[in-house]
DNA sequence: CTGCCATTCGTTTTT
DNA sequence: CGAATGGCAG
């Protein structure tokens, strides 16, 4: 018989099959970190140490979750339904509906996505009669979610200037608000099920007790509130596990806090620490690179990754003349991988804001080469999705004032703005939900069709149709009679939105057959409740046609956790990566620094970087000089493709594509837009910009990094060509 | 309740 | 430059 662990090097072994003591794994990339993390867990249970229900594995994807139960159910012939792996979300969504009662929540309380709790934060700050342009939702929103994701309640936050007390009253006011809907956004849910367990004695002993093997994936990207949470459910005898990677920590913008490893130390883990540093993905040069690279980080646990294979090929570096050229050698080279066998699968092109994509797309198009763009909207957050969705809601929960003012006039049946305010001033009035003002305003009648009243005999008539169907079918009386489906069906553009509409059905349909959703059913409250939860909780693909070979463009946030025959990453320029607007912020460099080392860790065999000398960025033409962390990465392991060319001299490659400022260059010193200089002491820059005559001439000077930019007048200035 | 124009604003994103 | 709002007129 084989063994789980048969294969394991050194290091996965003494993780996997450590005895009774909680440790802190240091996987870095490509160390096989799921696989320890799944084979600890079969291990664990195969000898005998736990019973799958004393297990609590946390994550941070659903995709994760899937992966971790899918590998452990082809390791151990268990029944995984009833344990606990999963999100911190799902799992604290689980907690609460069991709880429910203890946690001050309706069994039924809807789960708001962050779009919905913009719209809701929109709402109070409206009935509050607050001026939007001083506080704006947004920031509200980030307000209120960062305080939550610390742990603090508005009572907890401490204020010191009159603004923040007036956003902690918005605070105060929206949880309120949320209350009286009996609904929960993201962060509600996990500072919910906190304190829920930190004030249950007898509810946190009992889970203390069950779960005796703990153990979480991605640890650096936990917040303040995750980790707490994970403390109420370690008891005495618990052992812990936390897998994570300091180096791959990119979402400290997000509230992410790195501390909570050196926290995890002190906590449970102490000298425990292994360190997975063996990859099984890239080449040797790529990985020391990125070894380079990293090590110029001060704030670090500290690892260096190693690989049995060999060098491979040196790392590739481009300087293209613009945005639209790099474009054009990315595209060449993508091609020319792919006639040498590469499937275009196996290769990414990565890049640090979502904005580079566009040059790209445009290129690969004209090229004729099938690509595919991560990120956009997700099935469960489009529009007619949503507008479904909230029917549904409001029929599980009619006090969801949230749902009701998204479908009250959607399709329009005649209510109008004025209408809405008298129902909401007669719902604040009355201190009920919208839906209760309606019902008193304007009692449901047969025969008008139209108006508050239509709505009000519409969604009892849904009530009514829809009561005790399977969820499919209920699904499908909702889309008839509220007029969605044919408001689409007459729409222009509307068939798309039919057929996710459709699709909508069809989820259903899948969900209603999981045996695994399904078990849950009682806790959760019924197929529908269950169902709108997984919909907010998992918002589905990005986009639909996976399968299909084609090129993969993403952020570098998005590759996280893929890997890749080919890398292309492109655009490393000063001020763009690393971001210009990471250079003020608290070590945003150093984040910039771990996210240039996931991009670089992506690639198994070969990698690309180019940057630019001038792109196009908000309508302009900006100059970069090159990004910092080219500079980082020895040039023995680099080999530069292309002579370094005048920027004269790149005609031959996009006679078409002058740059427009050749245009601007209205004056005859001899500085030209574009071209490097040196100064005594601000270094090597790039001229972006030219102005005045003669003695009188001031040039604009992009140094880059801490220099940045710098007008010069050239009068007093010595300055030379570099 | 649309549709049109003006204005604004441009990182990264999962749950 | 171009998307994405938001306000206002029809």
């Amino acid at each position: 018989m084989t063994s789980l662990l048969d294969g394991l090097n050194p290091e996965q072994l003494a993780a996997v099959t450590l005895p009774g003591q909680s440790a802190l794994i240091l996987a870095g990339a490509g160390s096989g970190k799921t696989r320890v993390l799944t084979t600890r867990i079969a291990w664990l249970i195969q000898t005998g140490q736990v019973s799958p229900l004393g297990i609590l594995a946390v994550t941070f994807t659903n995709k994760a979750a899937k992966e971790m139960l899918t590998r452990l159910t082809g390791m151990l012939p268990i029944n995984t339904r009833g344990m606990w792996v999963g999100t911190f979300h799902g799992l604290s969504n689980r907690l609460l509906r069991t709880h429910h009662r203890e946690a001050g929540l309706p069994q039924l309380f809807q789960i708001l996505d962050s779009a919905d709790q913009l719209s809701a934060v929109k709402r109070l700050l409206k009935a509050l009669n607050v001026d939007t342009e001083k506080f704006e939702p947004k920031k509200v929103q980030y307000f209120i979610s960062g305080n939550k994701e610390a742990g603090l309640r508005p009572q907890q936050v401490e204020v010191f200037d009159p603004y923040t007390r007036r956003l902690v009253e918005f605070y105060a006011a929206y949880d309120e608000q949320c209350n009286r809907e009996g609904v929960a956004d993201f962060p509600e849910l996990l500072l919910r099920s906190y304190e829920l367990l930190a004030r249950n004695d007898a509810l946190r002993a009992h889970y203390q007790e069950r779960f005796r093997h703990i153990l979480v994936d991605e640890f650096q990207d936990t917040n303040r509130l995750q980790y707490r949470w994970l403390k109420q459910f370690a008891g005495a005898q618990s052992v812990l596990m936390a897998v994570g990677d300091d180096d791959q920590s990119i979402y400290a913008f997000r509230g992410a806090h790195t501390g909570n490893m050196n926290e995890f130390q002190r906590d449970y883990a102490g000298d425990n620490v292994i360190k997975l540093e063996q990859n099984y993905r890239s080449h040797g040069n790529i990985l020391d690179a990125a070894n380079a690279l990293i090590t110029q980080n001060q704030s670090r646990l500290g690892k260096n990754l190693w690989t049995a294979e060999g060098k491979g090929e040196p790392i590739r570096v481009y300087e293209a003349y613009n945005d639209q050229e790099e474009a054009g050698f990315i595209v060449e080279e993508v091609k020319a991988l792919q006639r040498e066998g590469t499937a275009l699968m196996d290769m990414a092109l990565l890049y640090r804001s979502n904005a580079q994509s566009r040059v790209l797309e445009h290129a690969l198009f004209s090229a004729g080469v099938a690509y595919r763009v991560y990120g956009g909207l997700r099935f469960f957050e489009r529009q007619e999705i949503k507008h479904a969705l909230a029917y549904l809601r409001l029929l599980a929960n009619p006090d969801d004032d949230g749902a009701f003012s998204r479908v009250v006039n959607f399709p329009t049946r005649g209510i109008g703005a004025r209408t809405l305010e008298q129902l909401a001033d007669a719902a604040q009035a009355g201190g009920t939900s919208l839906w209760q003002a309606a019902r008193a305003k304007a009692p449901a009648s047969k025969d008008s069709a139209k108006g508050l009243p239509g709505f009000v005999a519409l969604m009892q008539a849904m009530q009514d149709a829809t009561q005790g169907l399977p969820l499919p079918e209920a699904i499908e009386h909702v889309l008839h009679m509220s007029g969605l489906a044919a408001h689409y069906q007459a729409e222009k553009e509307g068939a798309d939105r039919l057929e996710n509409l459709n699709e909508l059905i069809n989820a259903a349909t899948v969900f209603a057959n999981d045996p695994e959703a399904m078990a849950e059913l009682d806790e959760a409250g019924g197929p529908l409740a269950s169902f709108l939860a997984h919909a907010a909780l998992e918002a589905g693909d990005h986009q639909a046609g996976a399968g299909s070979d084609a090129l993969q463009l993403m952020t570098v946030h998005a590759a996280k956790g893929l890997e890749f025959h080919a890398v292309f990453l492109g655009g490393l320029e000063e001020g763009l990566f690393p971001h210009e607007q990471s250079m003020n912020e608290q070590d945003g460099i150093e984040e910039e620094r771990r996210l240039m080392y996931v991009a670089i860790t992506r690639a198994r065999r070969r990698l690309y970087l180019s940057h630019a000398q001038s792109r196009m960025l908000h309508g302009q033409v900006r100059y970069g000089i090159p990004s910092r962390f080219l500079d980082e990465l020895p040039s023995a392991l680099l080999k530069l493709v292309n002579a370094r060319r005048m920027a004269t001299a790149s005609s031959a490659y996009h006679g078409d594509a002058a740059p427009a400022s050749a245009t601007r260059q209205r004056n005859t010193s001899p500085w030209r837009i574009g071209m490097n200089v040196r100064h005594a002491k601000f270094g090597v820059g790039v001229v972006v910009s030219v102005e005045g005559q003669g003695d009188d001439t001031r040039v604009q000077i992009n140094f880059g990094g801490a220099n940045g930019m710098k007008w010069l007048a050239l009068e007093y200035a010595r300055l030379e060509p570099a």
